[in-house]
Order: structure tokens, then C-alpha cells, then sequence
DNA sequence: CCAAAAGTGTTAGTGATACACCCATGT
DNA sequence: ACATGGGTGTATCACTAACACTTTTGG
């Protein structure tokens, strides 16, 4: 349902139904130092000038939501080439303590290896937090940062969006190692082995990764179908 | 993130950034003739006139999204006192023939018994379409719709939702029923009673229903807690 | 030979599935 | 007594959870 209205009079001039301003906002996690972290960046304009805040902006009249969000985080992180999930769309009317903002949220996880943000336009720098240690945020976006956990902590149990925080090939321990840092628990090696490998998701490559003095592990990789 | 742009030029007047108009949609389920179906209306006004589509319509200044859900299906259907969910937003530029228009999409269940839909303002006429015999709908109705169908599916393996579809107080075949028709499958009537009453979310109402020349089924109802 | 992480099997319990007959009621 | 839907139990299978020792490597 959509503009019923618009014949009677001009929807932007309606007090009641005034626009108001659309915006997308990204929430990029990663794995590193063993802790989910969060991809934020420090504003450089008002409102909340200076404080961090994850990436977003205003979408531009001919893209869908998915590619503002996309450019957004480009323009903002140097971040591109991600997998982008819609999260939900937050419309508090007092949200932005300016004017109605309504902003539709995303969210996405990458392996640290694969990124190298970079501060662009609007954002002074551009860093990772721990989720357990995130600074004070402008907007409502750490309501935003603890819905766009949950969601991910829900999906890991029934998807396999964990491989996402991993490097093309891997090590099971490494693979586990994302699944207890996302649901905060220790897990059984043995069943969690068991569990992964009857999948039917893994492909076992046939080389090894050496680090430190001990048996080398063997490197598996994500089957592509 | 938002508005990082305000200070440099009016985002009102930005060709690109010029403001979308946003909307909310609303998916109504009822379990009726033995069917799972969707509130439609009947448009009074452009664009598809005289098609029907989900109820919905402009967010107002100072509501929060559901608030405009709740107030637009009470003033098209009739509908109050329903417990909405958000259920995703959606955002493509070509999706009103017009102009760019965002929705944001909420969802429901409820007991058919609880409500009778009138039309309202804007709506020329109210009813109840099954999900598989829908009539051609305006927008991406039936692409919302679809997206609706198959997030109650997935919710009802692993919440409660089911219960919403009935009266205060059913009898377990009614459930079962309500069950095999959101999945479209038929379950067994033993393993099916044993799952339900194992979860603990039954009361039994020391009432009986009799309806035909047949033994009277127990009524039970969901516990508050 | 020591330290460190990799790798590996079995058992018990729990939940899911498949399946067929007797029960209570109104006519 | 019959027709109709209500109501019940058991056996098998698959999955989950708990648990400890041997292997491979570099130093």
C-alpha cells in the first residue's frame, strides 16, 4: 500500500506525513585477538561529531537498499565486496535528535585477513572494538550492534555463516575456535569434529599449516555448492 | 550513521539524495476453510486502483513504524489489538510505478474468530484470499507476501507462533490441524500430541468440545507464562 | 625427550519416527 | 450397533553429550 493520499495534496507540504529521511547502516563483524569484533567509524560531522558509530548513510534515489548500503560502507571504510544480510529497520522517532530518520540496517561477517579499512569520506579514522569493550555510540547503534549479535549467534546455529569468518582454507580447530567466540561457550573437540565433517560441507585439502612445535594441522576448505 | 551531509546542502533539495517516501505493509494471517489466508484490500485510489493489495500506508511524523502499522490496518480493515512482528523492508527503486517508496513490511496471526474486517478509509472493500489462490496484487505485494509465508514456516519449528491462530481454548486436533496446514503436510496424530504436551505450554481446561456424533475432545490452552 | 596442539571412538541418553487399535459419544 | 473422530504405547533409529589417550612435530 503506498500514497494513497497523494492526489489530495502534496505528501512533502503534509505536516502530519512530512518525509522523512532514509538511511542504511552497516554492521561489519570480524574475528581477531579471539573476540567478535565490530567495524566502527568516528565521525566527522554533527550529529554526534567525533563520537564512533558504525557506517552508514543517506541512500541516493536509483539504488536498492542492498547497494547504498554497499557504497556506504565503501565510501566510509574502504570496505568492499561483502556479503551483506539485512538485519532490520530501526524508526524511533526520536532516534536521530535532529529530524525522523529511519534507517534499515545490515550486517556482515568477514575475515580479517581480507579487509584493510581506511578512513574515507565523513569518517576521521576507522578501527575494530570488541563487542565486550565498544566505546559510546551516537544513535541508537548499539541497539543495533546487540540485535545484529543475536542475529548472528541464531543464524550460526541453523546456517553456516561461521565459515564467512574464515580464510579460504583452514584449520577444524580454527573453525571451532569461531564457533566458541561467537556463542561465548567452550565446545567438545571431538563432537564438534564429528559434527562439522558429517556436514558434508568441508573439502580436505591436502596440505598442512605449521605453527609453533607441534603436529601440523590439517587445512580444510569450504565446498563451493 | 546519518545525515553527515546536512551541513553542506540541503538534503531535501539534493537530486540524489532527494527523500524516498515511506511506507508500512501490513501480512495478516487467518487460518480459515481449512486454509491459510492473507487481509487484503481493495485500493480506492492510484496507483492499481481497484487492485487488490496488503493493507498499509504513509508512517506519520511522530509514531514509531509498528504504531504506523497498527494505526493503518485499524484504519483500512478494521483490524486492532493484533501483535505485529517486523518482517523485512523493502526498497527496490522501481517498486511504485511513481516514485521511490521504502516499505517496511510487519506481519501477524491471529484467530479468524477475533476479527471482522470492514473497510475503512482508502480501502473499497475488505477480505480474506487463501495463499494459494491469491488474485493479482499491485507493488510487490505477492513478493511480500511470499517472504511473510515463508518466515511464519520457518518461526513455527522453533516458537510458538501456532498458537496465535487459535482461540483462547482448542482442542489438540485443532493445533495439529493449524500445524499441518502452515507446513502442508500431514503429521502423525501420536508423535504430534507427545512433541506439543512435552513442551510444557499446555494447560489442560477441564471442558470438553463436542461436535458431531463422536467422542468430545479435551480443551486445553496455552500457559500464560 | 619434552612441550604443544592435532587427531581419534565408544557409550549412554535423549528425542524423532513409524505404526494400529480401543474409547466415548449421538443417532 | 454403527459411524465418527478422540485418545493412547512401544520399538527403532539418529543425534547429542560426555569423556581421555595417542600422534606428530620442532626444539
Amino acid at each position: 500500500m503506498s500514497e494513497q493520499k497523494s492526489k489530495e495534496y502534496n505528501v512533502q507540504d503534509d505536516p502530519i506525513i512530512e518525509k522523512p529521511s532514509v538511511t542504511v547502516d552497516i554492521v561489519i563483524f570480524t574475528i581477531q585477538d579471539n573476540d567478535l569484533q565490530v567495524l566502527l567509524i568516528k565521525r566527522k560531522t554533527p550529529p554526534f561529531k567525533d563520537s564512533w558509530a558504525i557506517p552508514g548513510g543517506f541512500i541516493h534515489v536509483n539504488e536498492t537498499l542492498e547497494d547504498a548500503a554497499l557504497r556506504e560502507l565503501k565510501e566510509e571504510t574502504g570496505v568492499g565486496d561483502v556479503y551483506l544480510e539485512q538485519l532490520y529497520s530501526f524508526g524511533n522517532p526520536n532516534r536521530d535528535p535532529r529530524k525522523r530518520v529511519i534507517t534499515v540496517a545490515y550486517y556482515s561477517l568477514v575475515a580479517s585477513e581480507k579487509l584493510q579499512p581506511k578512513a574515507g569520506a565523513d569518517a576521521e579514522d576507522v578501527n575494530w572494538f570488541s563487542i565486550h569493550n565498544l566505546p559510546d555510540l551516537g544513535f541508537d547503534h548499539s541497539e543495533i550492534i546487540d540485535s545484529a549479535i543475536e542475529r548472528v549467534r541464531t543464524r550460526l546455529a541453523y546456517t553456516h555463516i561461521g565459515f564467512q569468518l574464515l580464510p579460504q582454507e583452514f584449520t577444524l580447530t580454527e573453525l571451532q575456535r569461531v564457533y566458541e567466540i561467537i556463542i561465548d561457550k567452550k565446545l567438545d573437540k571431538r563432537n564438534f569434529r564429528k559434527r562439522v565433517l558429517s556436514m558434508g560441507i568441508l573439502e580436505e585439502t591436502n596440505k598442512t599449516k605449521m605453527e609453533g612445535y607441534h603436529r601440523p594441522a590439517k587445512l580444510y576448505s569450504f565446498k563451493s555448492d
